[in-house]
DNA sequence: TTGTACGCGTTATCAT
DNA sequence: ATGATAACGCGTACAA
């Protein structure tokens, strides 16, 4: 900006002035603007952030932790996050926030907080006393996405009702003549409460729910496969399962592809999130689709936005929750041995 | 740190060499240098990183520019940059460059340049013009990964031999009797690489290659099926399909079970890049595994490593390539009517 | 061993 | 309508 000053003949200040657009009046003349708008541009000037930033900008950063990148659904928080961040001129940072067991989570290592404008959780963080004590102490605004529930939430979170999506599931499945259901999932975030919603539907609906029947497992194909082996060892195999993510359900159905067991037709498998690949599995997965697009702008408007929530003493954060929905494609039929069935 | 040297009734300078480990020497009398950490830590004194960068020190910002995350392997690719990026003390910040047909890219629009210690482009960018000409000039270091080949390369790129992971494909293919043997791909970056080898590859071997065996679609799922139904309607149908990546591959197989086209006993198809879901498809996916760590990590290492590169006339700019390795799965197996087969 | 002073590139305030 | 100047937080050459 100096040398911008220097061949213009002005002063820089002037030339602040001019490429911010006067804020105030438009007390700049007409041919020093056009003169030092045409030096600039031949100059190639490019503003600088950082020092703008140290003038107490804004840094247009907004910081995103994950668990885990390669989780698909995360994945595809992350593209709706990098959209909807855009669109308000944010550039999203990855703070990676692998879980190691053995060193608490630090902020600091994960992400500079003071680089950031606001800071987005992705999934659930309770577990890190650490991490959620410095988000507490510093200044930056923090949204929690998909962070299960928790009673004196320290900032607001957006998520799903995730026991309707549970309970439109079942519907499906007990409208198909389904009664031996089981479930699968990890017992974290979302899904602990996608578990406890299926316990309760099942006990209001009179349903059999034998102990072997709830399966907790990591959260990957993997885990689908060994809760699958699992449930065909008890003594009344299920006929069908909800799983608490489609991961579980992919690996679920491919664990049963391996086994000879065959999916809709023998065994019925439900999925929660919708995750892009959904539709393009064998056979397509019936699912409960997550309001991405919703959640996500929800949260960055929270986070960014006028609507901001800053803590106070007499009201707990907002928590904003939207709805699934069912998504009925191929993995799921009529109970074997019904209407329809065979035998 | 102003407070901290208040508090401690020393100058702020000392405060700076104190908390920095003096680069120089032991300066520090050790007395005011735990009086002035102790205080600095019970005040919570966090460096602020602006200032630092403002002072030509490192953002350890690591910008990414990738046009699709939600694309599975580039979900991949971005988890293990984070990883790479962050062993190094790196923060990745994601630079989401969605291709709208209607606006140039330019460079600002899709990462403030100046935050970034160096920029990493994940993917295919050389029709980009515009944002190619910005990272010319912009003083960043610029590293392409998956860019493509491409002959005045304006930086550093790093890849992975195409024409060794077709070949080992097709080899395979050929292996188990097959003889019409399909590709499908988009033209974009690395798939221009595998379409050509896959060509010379069959020129090579004497194999028929009707035109109409080689599909160019959107690299999608649902680009995956046109291609197929596309291929079933050929006048003597393939018996495998080469699929530019793993995406694709899931779109045929899924769009072949919908047709009730089995696969592999009806048709075989090979994937390529071995993302996460591959191993957990019905069936399992045979593919091209791409070594998707090591390419990241020669990456990082060439955008802030010490073996950095920076232009020269004398010489163009390095590429690096990694060797590819088939992983044989279920979604490959000998030709219909061969001596293994049935009829 | 420690304090003073300057500059990084901006923006904002005050004076001209 | 424009120029001079202070300040943002930090690192460091120089002076004490």
């Amino acid at each position: 900006m100096n040398d911008v000053a220097a061949a213009a003949g002005v002063s820089q200040s002037t030339v602040s002035r001019i490429l911010n657009d006067a804020p105030a009046r438009i007390d700049v003349s007409r041919d020093t603007r056009a003169r030092v708008q045409a030096i600039a541009s031949e100059l190639g000037y490019r503003p600088h952030p950082i020092a703008r930033a140290l003038r107490g900008a804004r840094t247009m950063l907004l910081g995103a932790v994950v668990r885990d990148i390669t989780d698909p659904f995360f994945a595809a928080a992350i593209e709706a996050l990098s959209i909807e961040a855009k669109e308000r001129g944010y550039s999203v940072v990855l703070g990676h926030a692998r879980a190691k067991a053995d060193e608490a989570l630090a902020l600091t290592a994960v992400l500079e907080e003071r680089h950031c404008d606001a800071i987005v959780l992705l999934g659930d963080f309770r577990g890190e006393r650490r991490l959620v004590d410095d988000l507490r102490s510093a200044q930056v605004r923090v949204v929690g996405l998909w962070h299960g529930l928790e009673q004196g939430r320290p900032f607001p979170t957006v998520g799903v009702d995730n026991r309707a999506g549970i309970d439109a599931a079942l519907d499906h499945l007990v409208q198909s003549g389904h009664r031996r259901i089981a479930y699968v999932g990890e017992e974290v975030g979302d899904m602990h409460e996608r578990h406890a919603a299926y316990r309760s539907y099942l006990a209001a609906a009179g349903l059999d729910a034998p102990r072997g029947y709830a399966r907790l497992v990591a959260n990957t194909t993997d885990g689908g496969g060994l809760a699958l082996a699992a449930l065909l060892e008890q003594p009344q195999a299920p006929t069908a399962i909800v799983a608490g993510t489609d991961t579980l359900a992919m690996g679920i159905i491919h664990a049963a592809y391996e086994r000879g067991v065959s999916v809709p037709a023998e065994l019925s498998v439900v999925g929660f999130d919708d995750i892009p690949l959904a539709s393009a599995t064998v056979p397509s997965l019936t699912t409960v689709k997550m309001p991405i697009a919703e959640i996500v702008a929800a949260g960055v408007e929270l986070a960014v936005g006028e609507g901001g929530w800053s803590p106070r003493q007499d009201e707990d954060a907002p928590r904003v929750v939207f709805q699934p929905k069912l998504i009925v494609r191929g993995s799921t039929a009529a109970v074997p041995g019904s209407a329809a069935g065979s035998v």
